[in-house]
DNA sequence: TTAGCCAATATTGTTGACAATATGATCGCT
DNA sequence: AGCGATCATATTGTCAACAATATTGGCTAA
């Protein structure tokens, strides 16, 4: 199960996309400490491809890598967490300014074909949890790819994402509000079909600060605990 | 020279420093095909730990690496470059109202101090590449690091300053305005004295903005070719 | 009893050899 | 003569053994 892709597949990609996931997924758990021959057995990898997945991981940072003493997955404190989404305001924000600059009008009618999908979703409620995890995420995928900015798509799907998305599963209780949230990405939708970018990122930014504030209440209230 | 750091340095991060300097000296060109064991015999290393390097490098897309074909060191356009400087603007600005929010009054004093000795530079005529190349590094690097921002410094120090510094040093002739660039930055420390997030934050993006018009604008007069 | 030191051990870092694959040139065919 | 396929080569990907080092447990001494 390898040769899927047009391009060839390593053993080091292999290995850097089942560690991904794995931390993403929680299977490995923040903080623990784990050796180089166990992740060998446990994903039927030999140790070069599995250090060369490992270096990239650390440099991603989500993992540390102590010289002689092995690799720790990252724990994120919740500060920490709030930090990520104070990121994900701007950058996201500078995406969703030069979506509705560069889109093209196939791709935001595709992206409000995408909305409508969610909506179906979130109406037969027991899509609500699949709307928060992959439904958001495909959203704001679909933004940070039309932005037309290699170097900021990159950071935002190949850096944060896999950050915030660590602690989506971890409190897998779905976040709530999908109904505003679905105003809200209406809204952004709507900003970028009339080419307004600045609206866009005004909308953006204070779209994931109110995503932001939502877990930081919750936190406080003891419902999730980091 | 390898042991000087108190933690145990690898060869790994011996070969990881090695390129990365050469990639932003230019000593490896933009475009470049280059083969593992040229690399090897230039760097006095062995195969393994350049591995590892090259894998952490292609994740800061510095470089791409197709299988069994080689690496490259990445050719940035000059549309690329500007990207750059509009990902900059959000995430310094971000840096420095959150700087402005949590710097420490020593911090603050070391980094005006740090400006005197930028001005006293450029009155002595020879520091302007100097000022150019590393004093403003040294400025923006204080701020990042300031913002106490983990993952916001990491992103910047990590990733952008490494693309953007592999373009100074290619079109070298000094972007020029040191002078007004110093009153800049002077403005924004001021703000960031008062503790005024929201102005430093305004400061900065503008500050940014202009040192990109700048460059972009030497592009298009046909002085900087990329 | 506890603190500090030392050694054994297990883990990581490194190395060199082997296997798989993309590239480039040569040869044959149209 | 131009184009395509095939094969040799060189380069990369992978593997397993060796060397170096941090940790852990035990021991000694205060």
């Amino acid at each position: 199960m390898a040769e899927l892709l047009s391009t060839t597949y390593t053993r080091a990609d292999e290995a850097f996309d089942c560690l991904q996931t794995a931390i993403v997924k929680g299977e490995l758990a923040p903080g623990e400490k784990i050796g180089e021959l166990e992740l060998c057995s446990r994903f039927n990898l030999t140790r070069g491809p599995l250090r060369e997945a490992l270096g990239r991981l650390e440099s991603r940072g989500l993992l540390v890598r102590r010289p002689h003493a092995g690799v720790k997955v990252v724990s994120v404190s919740a500060s920490e967490l709030m930090e990520l989404y104070r990121i994900r305001e701007v950058m996201e924000g500078l995406a969703a300014r030069q979506a509705a600059e560069r889109m093209t009008d196939q791709e935001i009618a595709d992206l409000q074909a995408t909305l409508d999908t969610h909506e179906r979703m979130i109406d037969e409620a027991q899509g609500q949890a699949y709307y928060q995890a992959e439904g958001d995420y495909d959203f704001h995928h679909r933004i940070a790819t039309g932005s037309r900015n290699t170097k900021l798509a990159q950071m935002l799907l190949g850096d944060l994402y896999y950050m915030v998305r660590m602690y989506r599963y971890r409190l897998s209780t779905s976040t709530g509000r999908p109904q505003r949230a679905l105003g809200e990405h209406r809204r952004i939708v709507e900003a970028i079909a009339q080419r307004d970018g600045e609206l866009a990122e005004f909308l953006m930014k204070r779209h994931i600060n109110a995503a932001r504030q939502n877990i930081e209440r919750k936190i406080e209230e003891g419902e999730l605990t980091i």
